[in-house]
RNA sequence: GCUCACGUAGCUCAGCGGAUAGAGCACUUGCCUCCGGAGCAAGGGGUCGCAGGUUCAAGUCCUGCCGUGAGCGCCA
């Protein structure tokens, strides 16, 4: 039987060329947003300078009558025009997909140095939720950056300087520093901050010392940073636990607190004044930046040096400006920070603009994200309480994650179970929090995040374990079937195929506005391609060994697309589960 | 009060100016002597918050309103 697509192309070709007044090849590349399903004629209007729907009409009546190629495929209406021209594509397409290494996505052609200035947890300060999505996001970021060739630089901006750490040493002091290295190394942070809290807003004394030690630290007392370093060291070695956990880049290299910015605040505030931003206003030094206005209607100003002479974090952040343009040689700037954020970011890049720091070209971009609610639909605050500590998420879904696997897959090893569960389970937490658009607020539900149905991160993964299935069945090594012939005779070979080529198309849309959630998208079409290619075209039973070896190769791919995809949001793909 | 974000099926969400608005969950019905059923195939379920505007074309862009949430001078 002729392949209805192939009919139809030949038959619209001449049409085409007739309308389009020449040889005219209207196909639009299926990585593009206009992919093969959309309007076919669009291209070819956006040609000619002529309305789209006209020219897909006449496109149609020179054709003359296609009813009986209608009938014999499940398209129908002028948009299926493309289809059938991208479908000569395709077969190349995937030949050429399965033969490179990077899987047919294309280099950045405008490689920039990037910092990622994401994840930043408060020293002596448990790691909740809202921690992991400025983590989890960040993470994916920096991973699709850098496989597209950007130079990514990792900023972990930890609390680790201001006030509170008058009263955190003064605790630390009382409590005994092995005590307090105790308490800290096994991640009861919550506790040891909100005992020092406690002492301070009760015990006047305790309070007062509080406030010495801050100054002696602003100092530089030597005595006094030593034990600042104890509490950092203690806290960013749980940092590193949970990180590892979660599986993501970060290291001790990314740290980049707050107090590194000390030195350059002093600095900042005199660029500031020589550049005439700086007002002085109820005491305090601020900047009036254009167009922001308090409650009251009037000039709302970022405040650089407060009235006690002291600095606060817009200082800090204008520093960090000065510091990734400077010294880094940062050409776009990425911040990783709540949706709640976003008037102060915005008035520390219109100062930093105004004092001339960020070039013409250079990228100042707040990667906003919405809150962590609740089952109540309210945010989910720390300080109340009934905050999740993020560690004890994390192990409560390796647990789930286990125990699913126990139940599916008896016969695996315990040791290799634990493996695999640490993959699904914080797959799983990773995926629920990238899957949706991350500027809307997120509801915290256990039995969503770790139903292993619908767009998880399980099923994905699943797919990806069946295909390495078939190939251990066969006895196949994965390399041996890439240079096979596709034939694309089931529109279920075709559809998977086409999604194939559109990997590198949805790298540059999720990397586009920084939307982590389109690869998910598109990994999750993919993956739904897949089993239904994998249901109804058998593979190792298939009716002819051309059939089976274009199979295989389709097989191969999808598993490498599947674990490519799911890595660059920093998800593992085992190969059993 | 001002500013920002969000509002799409019972629930959770895609839809970045282009076909008759799509998925998952839940519900109904088929499919395990068959490469892994964490699956597949099919069905019911919609005034895209409301009203205007721009456009050949609006869920998508603009304006206003309604609802929800957040932010708004010395915390970070």
């Amino acid at each position: 039987m002729a392949d209805p697509f192939l009919t139809v192309a030949s038959r619209l070709a001449p049409a085409y060329s007739a309308v389009a007044g020449g040889p005219s090849d209207p196909v639009v590349r299926p990585s593009d947003r206009a992919d093969a399903q959309s309007n076919g004629a669009l291209p070819l209007a956006k040609a000619l300078g002529r309305q789209p729907r006209e020219v897909a009409e006449q496109v149609l009546a020179a054709a003359g009558d296609l009813s009986d190629i209608l009938a014999s495929t499940e398209v129908a209406g002028p948009g299926f025009i493309n289809l059938v021209f991208a479908d000569r594509f395709v077969a190349a397409g995937l030949s050429s997909l399965a033969t490179d290494a990077r899987l047919g996505v294309a280099p950045a052609p405008d490689p920039r140095t990037v910092t990622v200035d994401y994840s930043a947890p408060n020293v002596a300060k448990e790691m909740h939720v809202g921690h992991l999505r400025s983590t989890v996001i960040g993470d994916a970021i920096v991973r699709m950056l850098a496989f597209v060739g950007h130079r990514v630089v990792r900023e972990n901006h930890v609390g680790d300087w201001g006030t509170p750490f008058g009263m955190l040493i003064e605790h630390l002091v009382d409590l005994g520093e092995k005590e307090a290295a105790h308490e800290l190394g096994v991640g009861d942070l919550d506790g040891f901050y909100k005992e020092a809290r406690r002492k301070f807003d009760s015990d006047e004394t305790f309070a007062t010392r509080a406030r010495n030690r801050v100054v002696m630290l602003q100092q530089g007392d030597t005595e006094t940073l030593r034990l600042w370093r104890t509490l950092v060291a203690e806290s960013t070695s749980y940092f590193n636990k949970v990180y590892r956990q979660l599986d993501v880049l970060l290291t001790d290299e990314d740290l980049a607190g707050e107090s590194k910015y000390n030195d350059l605040l002093a600095p900042v505030v005199e660029r500031l004044r020589g550049a005439g931003l700086l007002v002085e206003s109820d005491g305090a030094e601020v900047v009036f930046p254009a167009g922001f206005t308090n409650r009251d209607n009037e000039p709302l100003p970022l405040i650089i040096r407060k009235g006690d002479g002291g600095y606060n974090y817009a200082t800090t952040d204008l520093a960090c400006v000065i510091d990734r343009v400077e010294n880094v040689g940062a050409t776009s700037m990425l911040y990783v920070v709540g949706a709640p954020q976003a008037q102060h970011l915005e008035m520390v890049e219109s100062v930093s603009r105004s004092a001339g720091w960020l070039a013409e070209g250079t990228e100042f971009v707040h990667v906003a994200f919405g809150s962590v609610l609740g089952s109540d639909r309210k945010m989910l605050k720390s300080r109340s309480g009934e905050s999740v500590k993020l560690s004890a998420l994390l192990d409560e879904a390796v647990e789930r994650a286990a125990s699913a696997i126990a139940e599916k897959n008896p016969a695996m090893p315990a040791d290799e179970r634990a493996q695999v569960a640490r993959m699904v389970g914080i797959g799983a937490v990773k995926y629920a929090d990238l899957s949706s658009d991350r500027i809307k607020d997120y509801v915290f539900d256990w039995d969503r995040m770790l139903s292993f149905e619908g767009n998880t991160a399980p099923y994905l993964q699943y797919a990806h374990a069946r295909i390495c299935s078939i190939f251990r069945r066969a006895g196949l090594e994965r390399e041996t079937v890439r240079a096979a012939r596709p034939v694309l005779g089931d529109p279920r070979e075709r559809a998977l195929a086409l999604m194939l080529m559109r990997f590198d198309g949805a790298v540059r849309e999720a990397l586009d506005g920084y939307h982590p959630h389109r690869l998910c998208t598109y990994l999750w079409d993919l993956a739904s391609a897949f089993t239904s290619f994998y249901e109804n075209c058998p593979v190792l039973r298939a009716e002819d060994d051309v059939v089976r070896a274009s199979r295989l190769l389709l097989c191969d791919t999808t598993a490498r697309v599947l674990a490519q995809g799911l890595g660059l949001l920093g998800i593992g793909a085992p190969e059993q589960m």
